[in-house]
RNA sequence: GGAGGAGUGCCCGAGUGGCUAAAGGGGGCGGACUGUAAAUCCGCUGGCUAUGCCUACGUUGGUUCGAAUCCAACCUCCUCCA
């Protein structure tokens, strides 16, 4: 491997970030003179990221902190009209304008957490790409753009490939994508200088793409560079709890459910992920790698302190810390789990046990919450649920003014009567 | 445009008149074991005012005591031909 010399080539080489690069020296070279311009583009599909954005969020983080240069975040206002076929067995729904604006509003909130934004020479910004694809010009394009490309190419890239060899539809509209990711790189060197281009590694092809119509368009010359994608050492895909994928936004998912998805991190994983997903410097992280066995989950707790530190804050984290460790291991009462609240004239009533478990989110139906019954799964104030026709009522509440609903031995909501 | 084939639960996939809320697998969830880990084993994996009722096998109608299964039309996809 090339010998690296900039702060952040280093510190992205040592932390596990690199997968592939286009010209590493090259890089390093700008980087050392704090010269890189360099963007990651994130589609807006949902209304927040989740995890698996969150790799390449650290760069564009480590880029800003190691003085290599400017970070820009394009939000894909444009291409997300379009579709990313990539890693992909079937078309993506089309959303409409106004969902794809409300996304791009979620998503934007979580990168004041991990960049500066502003005028200065190495503050962030961060651009929509429906500014200059919206006004396109089809004809012009073609005649601009279309030409530089080879379809024999593009067809054997890996994001149409996947979908011919295995007989998929390809729509003509996702086909373009590519041409339109790789225009936005040409377009970023013009407007801002931009000279090297970020992502997950299924955006090689893309990116790379990119570069190569950026010398056809005599731009200057561009770099790629790419972090591994994310996956567990027992092989899943990495991003999914009980309640669906890992949301960077809290609205989405609470400070508390993020934390624990970190501390559930498997043994083999706490290192790599240390290194991801935290600032912790590497000695702190090489002490850490050093425990054994059980000593292994302290090491998870400051991996989950330290990544919802990052994007929930301070207070947050430790809220979720704290309110862990009373729950699992002093095994009392946490006024900061989860919450929710009920009206003290309906429990006076008394409320069945299927119904307040639904309530609380914890099972999806009355029927559901039947099922875990029998499978011994739920618990009322840390007491297993026999009878499914139970009802709660004001002798259920605890000396802490609540009643803790429990769902298998890691999700826990506390009902408060108001 | 012509000929043939296919559309089943979160996904894959069996089922070709009643015994089918639908085999099997995957994924997911829960339990046991542990360390809030992994691996392993076991269970669950439509809804409800629940010994019954409702919704579900592309859509809409039809045949029948009874349909995912038969018929018709429509929609979507695939293959071959032009």
């Amino acid at each position: 491997m090339t010998e690296l010399s900039s702060p952040f080539l280093t510190t992205l080489e040592e932390r596990g970030f690199i997968h592939q690069c286009s010209d590493l020296e090259a890089v390093d070279a700008l980087a050392s003179k704090g010269e890189l311009i360099a963007y990651v583009g994130y589609d807006c599909t949902a209304s927040s990221l989740h995890v698996g954005s969150l790799i390449s969020i650290m760069m564009l983080h480590w880029l800003q902190t190691t003085g290599a240069g400017r970070p820009i975040v394009l939000l894909g206002g444009g291409t997300t009209r379009v579709g990313d076929p990539s890693g992909r067995d079937e078309t993506r729904k089309i959303l409409t304008l106004d969902q794809i604006e409300a996304n791009k509003a979620g998503i934007q909130k979580v990168f004041d957490r991990f960049l500066k934004f502003g005028e200065g020479a190495k503050e962030g910004t961060t651009v929509d790409n429906a500014e200059w694809l919206a006004p396109l010009n089809y004809i012009d394009f073609l005649r601009d753009v279309g030409r530089h490309f080879s379809v024999n190419r593009m067809m054997t890239m890996d994001s149409a490939k996947l979908r011919l060899d295995r007989e998929q539809e390809l729509s003509f509209i996702e086909f373009n994508y590519m041409l339109l990711q790789a225009y936005d790189y040409v377009e970023l060197a013009r407007r801002q200088g931009c000279n090297l281009q970020m992502g997950g590694s299924d955006q090689w092809g893309n990116i790379v793409t990119g570069m190569d119509l950026g010398r056809r368009m005599g731009t200057h010359q561009l770099f790629a560079l790419t972090c591994p994608l994310l996956t567990t050492a027992s092989g899943a895909k990495m991003g999914k709890t009980a309640s669906g994928a890992v949301w960077l936004n809290e609205d989405q998912l609470s400070a508390y459910e993020y934390w624990q998805y970190w501390r559930n991190t498997e043994d083999a994983d706490v290192v790599r992920f240390l290194k991801l997903f935290t600032t912790l410097p590497m000695k702190r992280i090489n002490e850490l790698a050093t425990l054994k066995g059980a000593e292994i989950n302290e090491a998870k707790k400051v991996l989950a302190t330290e990544a919802t530190r990052l994007i929930h804050g301070e207070e947050k984290a430790s809220q979720a810390e704290n309110a862990a460790q009373k729950t699992f291991e002093a095994g009392v009462h946490a006024d900061d789990l989860p919450s929710v609240s009920i009206s003290t004239a309906e429990l006076a009533k008394g409320l069945g046990v299927l119904n307040a478990f639904v309530q609380a989110g914890l099972v999806k139906s009355n029927g559901d919450a039947r099922r875990q019954i029998k499978g011994g799964a739920l618990k009322v104030n840390d007491t297993a649920v026999t009878d499914d026709s139970q009802i709660l009522s004001d002798s259920d509440i605890t000396e802490d003014g609540v009643i803790k609903l429990s769902f298998g031995k890691k999700r826990h909501v506390l009902m408060r009567p108001q």
